[in-house]
RNA sequence: GGAGGAGUGCCCGAGUGGCUAAAGGGGGCGGACUGUAAAUCCGCUGGUGUACGCCUACGUUGGUUCGAAUCCAACCUCCUCCA
């Protein structure tokens, strides 16, 4: 453990709780933290409308850095966006319109007041956005005052880059000059706002080095870097996939109660990492909650699953979510209030629905074939009942307490009411 | 610019004229066992109000054929070597 030896209080805390992978300059950033407050960045892409959980370990550190009286700022990617990050490959290539853009920018906007404190004291959050300054860029400019600095040797032997020409897999110039962008993004906040600290995933190092160096180049000044580990659950499987796909932030992505249920499902060997980097629960109760053995952790996973969710949703969200868990899991309750609920027009019951369609229509499967499946694989329920069949129909007549509650195997459930 | 190789479902990958909605694995979903955990075992894993029907799918477009992921042509993209 490298925790110790650190004498700023962020960079005690950070490296504890397991923030820390690679840094720079692990002793002048220790250093510039303990004389006083410092800005340090954390891009983010508006690939979509919110944020998921793959970018919370970021934000819980933007949100600690503000809790250490230093200044958090968010770099969104407006003019990188235009682009298109081309290290998703096919995917991501289509090319997103103004609008998409900027929905998704105030969408992700969304996400991050939920953690951090914006405004103009010293250590409020700052929100930037890399399309005011790459927007003007003339292409002959940037290659004079930037591309001279990088050298095409020096990229070539960064990881992110030899592993892609090692694989075969092709490197567009298009996705090198990436690195230069983010670089320039790098400078420019330096000069606009003091930033002096890149934060980001492992995979990052590479443009965060190369950012720090262009820095040093051009302005003389020396800023630093420091990465977090990549998240993998303990049985290796990358971290915030689920059935819908990602785990998002945001409420109208994914409900309160399935954010809670994430969590509550972490496997018994993340509990006390997670404990650390997703709650603001002191490092003490971490420890003593991690060494919960046997069944006694599900308390601990609990209070993860509260604690986390508090912090996205607020705390009367979480305790309302920890409830209808309570209610529905353990005491076996039909129709626990908080449980998502999918509102169907009135006349859909009156005239009867097929069961596999009312599935699809509430979200728990994408297809009606997919509804079928889960039907003949006995996972379908209704009102806690197994559906036999899959063209049963389904009317006014099976509410109870105002609502039918579907069920995609023990864990997810969904309350149709009329509305 | 020249020569050679490759492009298959969410991912990896087999398949070289009909038995192919396409082996196998991963991932995902469901079931069993548990502790709403892990591990293990079992089932499912194009769409379509289910239909040995129709539609979509083996880079793209066209062609050969009763029939094409499979053969031919052109094109696109990627890789390797040469210039």
């Amino acid at each position: 453990m490298v925790e110790n030896g650190f004498q700023s209080s962020f960079m005690q805390e950070a490296a504890a709780r397991g923030f820390i992978f690679q840094c720079t300059d692990p002793a002048a950033l220790d250093d510039a933290m303990a004389k006083g407050s410092v800005a340090a960045y954390i891009g983010f892409d508006p690939t979509a409308d919110s944020l998921h959980v793959g970018s919370l370990i970021q934000i819980m550190m933007l949100r600690l850095l503000q809790k250490h009286g230093h200044r958090p700022v968010a770099l969104m990617g407006g003019g990188t966006a235009r682009i298109g990050d081309p290290s998703f490959r096919e995917e991501a290539r289509r090319l997103m319109t103004e609008e998409t853009i900027s929905a998704n920018l105030a969408g992700i906007e969304g996400c991050l007041r939920q953690f951090l404190a914006f405004g103009g004291g010293a250590s409020d959050a700052i929100l930037a956005n890399n399309a005011d300054w790459l927007d003007k860029l003339a292409y002959i400019d940037l290659l004079r005052d930037v591309g001279v600095h990088f050298s095409i040797n020096r990229m070539l032997s960064f990881d992110s880059v030899k592993n892609r020409l090692d694989r075969e897999q092709g490197l567009t110039f298009l996705e090198f000059n990436y690195s230069i962008l983010q670089s320039y993004d790098f400078r420019e906040l330096n000069r606009r706002h003091g930033v002096v600290l890149q934060l980001g995933g492992s995979d990052q190092w590479g443009n965060i080095v190369s950012g720090v160096d262009l820095v040093r180049r051009t302005d003389q000044k020396s800023v630093m870097g420091l990465t977090t580990p990549l998240l993998t659950t303990s049985s290796g499987v990358k971290m915030g996939k689920t059935a819908n796909g990602a785990v998002w932030l945001s409420e109208a992505r994914l409900p309160v109660f399935d954010y809670w249920q994430f969590w509550r499902n972490t496997e018994d060997a993340d509990v006390g990492r997670f404990l650390r980097l997703f709650t603001d629960l002191p490092l003490e109760d971490c420890a003593r909650l991690e060494s919960l053995q046997g069944a006694d952790i599900n308390e601990a996973k609990k209070i993860l699953a509260t604690e986390a969710t508090a912090l996205c949703h607020g705390h009367e969200a979480a305790q309302a979510a920890a409830q209808a868990a309570r209610q529905t899991f353990e005491e076996g309750k039909l129709t626990a209030a908080d449980l998502p609920v999918h509102t169907v027009p009135q006349a859909m019951l009156a005239e009867g629905v097929p069961v596999f369609r009312l599935f699809v229509e509430a979200g728990l499967a994408k297809t009606n074939g997919e509804a079928r499946r889960l039907v003949r694989g006995g996972g379908a329920r209704v009102n806690n009942a197994v559906v036999q069949d899959e063209n049963g129909v389904i009317a006014e007549k099976d509410m109870v307490e105002g609502a039918i509650r579907l069920s995609s195997g023990k864990k997810h459930h969904v309350l149709v009411k009329v509305g």
